[in-house]
DNA sequence: CGCAAAGTTCAAAAAATATTGAACAAAATG
DNA sequence: CATTTTGTTCAATATTTTTTGAACTTTGCG
């Protein structure tokens, strides 16, 4: 269970540590675990992608779990995720039954994955409610009621706009 | 300590439950709880903005506190968040010492205030992070450097693309 | 088929995050 | 200026989220 490799042991000749990072990497995992983070998603996952963004050849999930010292558990789920958003694809090597994973560059790409399976179903989900919301609303006291509409009627003119803007932004990316 | 109010207690003439919440209320508090969380914010966070959206007039502290049954611990934190992303205001009642609080309802103040609190600072870092990374892979044997520059290359794009596309998207809102 | 390698699942443990509340500080009131 | 009200801070605690790894399933191969 990941032998953690303590505070780094030698550097190598071409900055290397971590169990077989190159101080590039490292650096590289870091920014994307950041970025990762920022984005709400979990450490393992911003470790994964940005191993695969630093690697010029695809790898294995066995090669991510060696290089990384993950779990087995935290590699096949960070992979799937990354799989179902689309940050990364597989790819199929010759003799080789492993699946080999390579990284999505294309910021446009990575951004609808994103958008499309951790944003858009909770805005439907937040839709349904609202919906639902406007139902109790409408039995509301007369005073009451127009206050409530008012407001809800704000956030359904904030949905219209971001439904207007997001694909437009997409576009220029 | 949250009396919790368990499973609600009675549901009065026009809805009310939960410690003096009308149905709408809650329902407008669920919402942006769960908005909230999607933006990687603390639950209280989103009850206590919640709350002032579903209030014609303005609250203070004790009376959000009350209503919602937080800790003063939490609701001191969260207000001090939500004024710091520009997301509530205060407003002055004469011959009340206490501040009370309203909500900023346009999307693109909230927007802009969300950015520039939490996402600038660290895009700031990231930025910074990626200098000092470049000055590694400078010192990398030819070949290696030739696929991470590559990389890096990518990555700067990406904050060209991202830092045209978000003043224009926040104009449009 | 039977075997081995590859990958998934999920309950339990660890780590990260949020909440609480009591002690403290600031500021208005009388 | 002592007192009370309002608001903040932060160490301890509670909650939530992530990670782990062993058991399990699936897949390809001879």
């Amino acid at each position: 269970m990941a032998h953690s490799a303590g505070t780094n042991g030698k550097r190598g000749r071409n900055g290397v540590s971590r169990r077989g990072l190159s101080q590039v990497e490292v650096a590289l995992v870091e920014f994307f675990v950041s970025l990762a983070d920022m984005a709400g998603m979990p450490k393992s996952v911003g470790e994964i992608y940005g191993l695969l963004f630093a690697s010029e050849e695809s790898l294995a999930m066995d090669e991510i779990i060696a290089r990384l010292g993950l779990s087995k558990g935290s590699a096949s789920q960070g992979l799937r995720f990354l799989r179902d958003c689309q940050a990364v694809r597989t790819v199929y090597r010759v003799g080789d039954r492993r699946d080999f994973y390579e990284p999505e560059l294309g910021l446009r790409n990575l951004a609808a994955g994103f958008l499309k399976e951790k944003i858009g179903p909770r805005l439907a989900e937040g839709s349904r409610k609202l919906a639902q919301l406007e139902e109790v609303i409408a039995k509301e006291i007369p005073t009451l009621r127009r206050v409530h509409e008012n407001r809800v009627q704000r956030i359904r003119s904030w949905q219209r706009t971001g439904q207007k803007v997001i694909p437009f932004a997409l576009k220029l990316l």
